[in-house]
DNA sequence: GAATTAAGTTGTGCATAGGTCAACCTAAGG
DNA sequence: CCTTAGGTTGACCTATGCACAACTTAATTC
């Protein structure tokens, strides 16, 4: 078969490209570097950049002739499904954060990973920048296990096949910070369950409680509670989660997943969700 | 010359479609509205649907066969500069909110236009969907205005010629209503000053005072206070705003204008801006 | 549940959009 | 001033994507 987007489907790793390059530089990237990145012809780049500023899309800095994101993607964002939901669920999480004075979060499950969409800092909060559009391994994290859990073994099971061996990061990423900056940490790569059979055991358990615990499987030293969140359908439509140094949470998993769930289940209520318990 | 990236900004116009549709329609749109409406093949609009959902840029639902903007712009949005300056923004939004009870909004101007990054709504707020990522004309409001106020003689002569007259809303968003909801709304071209020279007039008064008003130019029977946030370099890089119901200022422009100069004061020194008064 | 209609996907020849490669600008630095 | 690197524009030529149509799949009607 005849591929007939491709040429799309190249210019749209110039964006690809600048989304990577946002989270290690600053001040956007050059018509040559972005032609390395893409191994394309760099007349060719610049003209492809001339388009997509027009569009908005990329941001140009006359001055330093560097491209960046752009503006228009913000206002494209806004009128996604995530967003809104995003921004609905903001009074859910802020009650979140008053409770358990730590970060929470609320995710959703896209393309086998979980995409974080909001972030509600603790005031105490050291790290203020956002873990908002991050894209994470879905088995390895306490959201994604909860949202998987709403699937049908089938669906699991596909899941399992395509994205249980996920690297945490995305492959673009790794693939951009060789060339550029020559660190090579290495990314202990920790699978969720030896094999399926155990994982979808996992997932039971999970079901069972209502809420999953991620006890520094993710990140290190960090104990990570998701429960999830329903629309009006009982689908599991995304997942409230909070982080906490182990130290702080010490044995009390239970108490915590019990406020997580507090959280999603208004949060579902307010989607038009029915009120059912547990079944 | 010849144009070397036509198709590219043909495919892009089925997002721009796709976006401004968000807003009318719910589920998406079909391909063979999306072929009417960019005017294209429906064989070439399934095909480049096919690219861009692979990337994640537009969302298919499998059930419908509908597509939406999808997941990936949030996450690429995310890492925008705009997205950056709003994260920020938020704890002195929250205190404007506390101060006012109104519903407080960051804006950034780009291309001419003021785009709404971040609201924050009072509790009181009746409407709960937000501004964000919404695109208004610059000289209506008081945003506009407050960061025109920022720029030099020339650039705003340049700005007058090019956006002086724009539509409140952009192009596309009444070419597409037109086929798709036959709403034949007169949209009142409000001029924001006869000629530049008085506009200039306005913007100096905007100087001199430290922040803008505008008495239900933007939108009727609500008034619009707005004050400049500047960076490190001390450059208006975005403006603080809250829209009030007439009703509820009454006359007492200045103090409104007061608060929200100290909002707008307070993120500046956030952003390392030097602490100078009013030159 | 068969028949009809609408919506979406895939196949193919042919014209044109975009890739290659080069010359030409423009800005910065010695 | 010259040199060098980054960026833009130009021209030829071929691969790409467009038009048109056949085909598949889903939804609707009787």
């Amino acid at each position: 078969m005849r591929n007939h987007t491709s040429g799309l489907a190249r210019d749209l790793e110039v964006l690809e490209v600048l989304s990577f390059a946002e989270a290690f530089t600053s001040g956007g990237l050059g018509v040559n570097r972005i032609a390395e990145l893409t191994e394309r012809d760099k007349g060719q780049i610049s003209r492809v950049l001339k388009t997509l500023s027009s569009s908005g899309l990329v941001d140009r800095d006359d001055k330093t002739r560097r491209y960046s994101l752009g503006p228009r993607l913000y206002s494209m964002a806004m009128r996604t499904k995530e967003a809104h939901l995003a921004l609905l669920s903001e009074p859910r999480l802020f009650e979140l954060v008053a409770q358990t004075q730590e970060t929470a979060h609320l995710n959703v499950l896209r393309g086998g990973r979980v995409l974080t969409t909001k972030t509600v800092v603790a005031a105490q909060a050291l790290r203020r920048s956002g873990w908002d559009g991050i894209v994470s391994a879905a088995g390895s994290t306490a959201s994604g296990r909860v949202m998987l859990a709403g699937l049908s073994d089938e669906e699991i099971e596909l899941w399992w096949l395509e994205h249980a061996q996920d690297d945490p990061l995305p492959a673009l990423q790794t693939a951009f910070t060789k060339p550029l900056e020559p660190i090579n940490r290495k990314v202990k790569r920790q699978l969720p369950a030896k094999n399926l059979k155990a994982f979808l055991k996992i997932l039971q358990e999970v079901r069972d409680l209502g809420y999953a615990i991620s006890d520094g499987e993710f990140q290190p030293g960090i104990v990570d509670a998701a429960a999830p969140v329903r629309d009006s359908s009982n689908i599991i439509v995304a997942a409230i989660s909070t982080g906490v140094p182990k130290e702080r949470v010490g044995s009390q998993f239970d108490s915590l997943g019990q406020l997580v769930s507090g959280a999603a289940l208004r949060f579902s209520t307010d989607l038009g969700a029915p009120i059912i318990g547990p079944a």
